[in-house]
DNA sequence: GGTTTTGTCAGGGGGAACCCCGGTGGCTCG
DNA sequence: CGAGCCACCGGGGTTCCCCCTGACAAAACC
């Protein structure tokens, strides 16, 4: 492949800039470089690269920081995170604000630029302890702990409480459940007792939270 | 490293569970085998395996199946999933359910090996182009759109909003912004109306969703 | 300077939510 | 067989939600 990815550089270590450009080579283009999150964004807007290789600590920032300025204006740039530092809260971070891969900089010259490669070509790179973090991350925002307070009622009450929770309408509820809705009360009477809330809202919320809507 | 991975495969058709056994050779040391969901749980639970090498699409259900079921049982068990399938439904789904890793059955046996081996340690895999799939679920599972429709809401609305939408009563409401609770409802029966909801448990739901609470 | 928007408040009404009482029938368990 | 729990249903009541109409002052816009 002869095309070369442009690159832009956000690192405030002029030593690491160099360092990084020397190992480059000719694969890829540096169209850019800067030293703190304004800078960054600038440097960015102006010369739209395919890849960002991205500093995780700045001086007047994060990079998420610069990305999230970035995305705010629309574009599409692809980010790379090159930091030393391997902490699961900055690899997360930078994730989430949307980079779409972390390397740490132990990393040799030759990988670090098939990482880049990669990230151009839509791919998502990363050291390999640190792909863990995000997997962790990621199932941890899903899993249901299985209230134990949910034993308390009983398995009509539980069914009658799941559509509350949503926000049906008694006679809603009455209607899919075929019962009265004065059977519909009493349940969600005993619910409210039993979960100790004082109006359905408050167990909306709380369903909305435990993710079990 | 003398220390052997114990490894559990899970997959349907024979040929691919006895291609497997033989690439893999004396590196990890194969416990158990299943075909479909129920024996999978029977087997892990039995043998507790270090790590589960899980096929994706399974005759009576799905690896994310096996995988739930397992975790239910309070087992730490690590799942990679091997599949021929690189869609990011299944991708995103697997990971979701809990596995730390997936690769897909064009690896070279080799890397196959190598992967359980990280799998075993505590790090995620994933064949190159599906990492992408799942940052991007991680990321767009956060984005904040801005929503336009909020525009719509001059400031004390959008005050009132989000205290409706938390489930607040209309005299909490009145009492915390110190005005009257027929004031309240005006401001409520117009951010309805603006938004097009019928009752403030559709608001509840929307903004919950939207994580505005 | 008129018009529109915004924030404030009120009356009145229909309906839903929630509560407290009561009752029936079925089931299990000691 | 009585005691306890569960699912079912009703009456009657209070409070809250939501809507409609109408009002007035301040700020903002043209």
């Amino acid at each position: 492949m002869s095309y070369q990815p442009t690159v832009v550089l956000v690192d405030d270590h002029e030593l690491v800039r160099s360092g990084v450009r020397a190992e480059l080579g000719d694969k890829v283009r540096v169209v850019g470089e800067a030293i703190d999150v304004a800078a960054a964004v600038d440097v960015i807007v102006d010369t739209t690269p395919d890849v960002v290789l991205l500093d995780v600590h700045l001086p007047s920032g994060t990079g998420a920081d610069v990305i999230a300025a970035v995305t705010a204006r629309g574009m599409s740039t692809k980010f790379l995170a090159l930091s030393v530092s391997d902490a699961p809260e900055d690899v997360i971070a930078t994730i989430r604000a949307g980079a779409r891969g972390y390397v740490t900089k132990s990393i040799k010259g030759g990988e670090l630029v098939s990482s880049i490669l990669r990230v151009a070509e839509g791919d998502a790179v990363f050291s390999p302890r640190l792909a863990g973090f995000v997997i962790d991350a990621f199932s941890a925002s899903v899993v249901e702990p299985a209230d134990p307070e949910l034993d308390q009622l009983s398995p009509r009450e539980k069914e009658v409480m799941r559509l509350l929770a949503r926000g049906y309408a008694y006679k809603e509820i009455a209607r899919r459940l075929s019962i009265s809705v004065k059977t519909v009360e009493t349940h969600a009477s005993a619910v409210l007792r039993k979960l100790q809330f004082s109006s359905r809202n408050e167990l909306q919320n709380w369903a909305a939270r435990r993710r079990i809507v």
